[in-house]
DNA sequence: ACTGTGACTCTAA
DNA sequence: TTTAGAGCCACAG
């Protein structure tokens, strides 16, 4: 039978999958990991990421609020040059434009 | 098993 | 557009 990965586990696979200039939220990543509406658990999971994992190995940058904002409260202002940096379209707001640059989903 | 915690999300005003 | 309140879930103690 199938070894039951966690939930965290799963996320950290999940998030290593968004492509550069793509964006997704906590609630897709949730989706995408087999348990809709666990965005906050997903969070959680961030939270618990080790540093070394942070960037080309886990692109946790590119995990944001549904709403298209950022978690600056982490990142600083530092998030938001990054995925422009990747060619994440930003909107007058300071928020990215969800419509084009949220990730569609692993293949 | 129960409780508290938090990088969330949705709805309404 | 922004703020406020209630609902959600996984994980640690």
């Amino acid at each position: 039978m199938i070894p039951a990965e966690t939930f965290r586990q799963r996320v950290y696979a999940i998030v290593a999958q968004i492509p550069r200039g793509k964006v997704a939220s906590y609630g897709l990543v949730a989706l995408f990991a087999g348990r809709p509406g666990a965005a906050r658990a997903v969070g959680t999971a961030m939270r618990e990421v080790p540093s070394r994992w942070r960037g080309q190995k886990l692109p946790c940058h590119r995990v944001i609020k549904s709403d298209g904002s950022l978690t600056e409260a982490v990142f600083g202002g530092r998030q938001k040059k990054i995925l422009m940096a990747e060619g994440a379209k930003f909107g007058r707001t300071g928020r990215v434009n969800m419509k084009i640059c949220e990730w569609e989903g692993p293949d």
